[in-house]
DNA sequence: GGAAATCCTGAACAACCGTTCAGGATGAAG
DNA sequence: CTTCATCCTGAACGGTTGTTCAGGATTTCC
């Protein structure tokens, strides 16, 4: 009973286990700094076995960014589903910034895609679709909206592009930890942004 | 006359060679591909002349962003002074997308830029001092157009960070080739928002 | 014009890291 | 129980890279 130190019973677990994992050390230190040792010692397991399972260093962390795309939509899609209204869904919206979302508002991996994907392809093309259903997501809220009346907007798509640019570009601030920018700050401003695009009436 | 190659008659003007071969390959291979050897050959000159210099690559490229810090600023002051008034400055603002500023709208630098300040406490306070200045710049050219009565602005803070903010965003599509953005709907979503945020009236 | 400080090079060193590999352990099939 | 494919490990290999260093060239200072 001496080596294969952990059982071979679930591959698949072990699979998932190790690009966890990969997501937790890039978080921590980078795509660029993330080593295959890093992910070994963070999953338990050998360095050979992150190579078994996805070729190289390369294959586990586009593996373990197109994990993070299925989660990233997945939460979104279902926390957004809880609200009611097209006002409710904005307002969630605007309050990504404060953590509620598990996956969807880790801000700092954000980041890190985008930097990757300035010189990975791969990378690139997992960004876009990303950010294109997120962008989808947010033009059904505001199409709804506008169609019930709650909304006005004589440039649904401009706004769409607006708004979704904006968060990105509060996230950074939020991300680095500028002064400047809090959770409720992010909320705040990404909000009045909204009620000015949207013609909403007075804070409710 | 074989050794030596490169006379040391001015090794300042040499310092200043190295960095900014030292950006061109940042800006090409991004601030983790970035070799000392890269650096070298971009510069003409040997791999023990960087060391030599800025005694390791982690120095060469904090002292290449420094420079950088410098140039973003000197070519925005220098673009703005040139506009007569607030409603032009802001205009000119909105047109940074188009690579009009020298140095200013090259935004793949700026994703470099975010992601090494997620890892290094330098260039954390480099990019935070340079988005102050940058916003700085925008506040005046706001205050200054509320003061003439060109502009409207019952909350300037806000405007002066979801504008910066926006443009930000905005970046990060234009740097990575998103089919939403062109350099010329850059400007037009900016300067859109600008106009919903200051209460211009319609395009001129 | 000579000495000392500075500038610069090319090679060598040492550490790191992704990948390969031979073989042991495990579970499934017959 | 035997056999075979799959899962897994730990060590070793090879390439890359940041850094060091001895010494040559150049400039500066007296």
């Amino acid at each position: 009973m001496a080596k294969g130190a952990l059982s071979a019973k679930a591959p698949e677990e072990r699979r998932e286990l190790i690009l966890r994992a990969t997501v937790a050390v890039v978080r921590e230190r980078g795509f660029a700094g993330t080593r295959v040792a890093d992910i070994a010692e963070a999953a338990g397991t050998s360095q050979g076995l992150v190579l078994y399972h996805f070729g190289s260093l390369a294959g586990a962390l586009d593996q373990a960014l197109t994990l993070l795309e299925d989660e990233f939509y997945v939460d979104l899609e279902h926390d957004l589903q809880e609200q009611k209204g097209p006002i409710e869904r904005l307002r969630h919206m605007a309050e990504l910034g404060t953590g509620l979302g598990p996956a969807v508002g880790d801000w700092r991996l954000w980041l890190e895609i985008w930097s990757r994907a300035l010189h990975d392809d791969d990378a690139r093309e997992t960004r876009e679709s990303l950010d294109r259903r997120w962008r989808a997501a947010l033009r059904d809220v505001i199409a709804e909206g506008v169609s019930t009346g709650d909304l006005r907007s004589t440039d649904v798509d401009g706004a769409v592009v607006r708004l979704a640019s904006l968060m990105d570009g509060l996230a950074i601030q939020l991300a680095l930890e500028d002064p400047v920018m809090t959770p409720d700050r992010f909320t705040d401003l990404w909000w009045e942004a909204a009620r000015l695009e949207l013609g909403m009436m007075t804070t409710s």
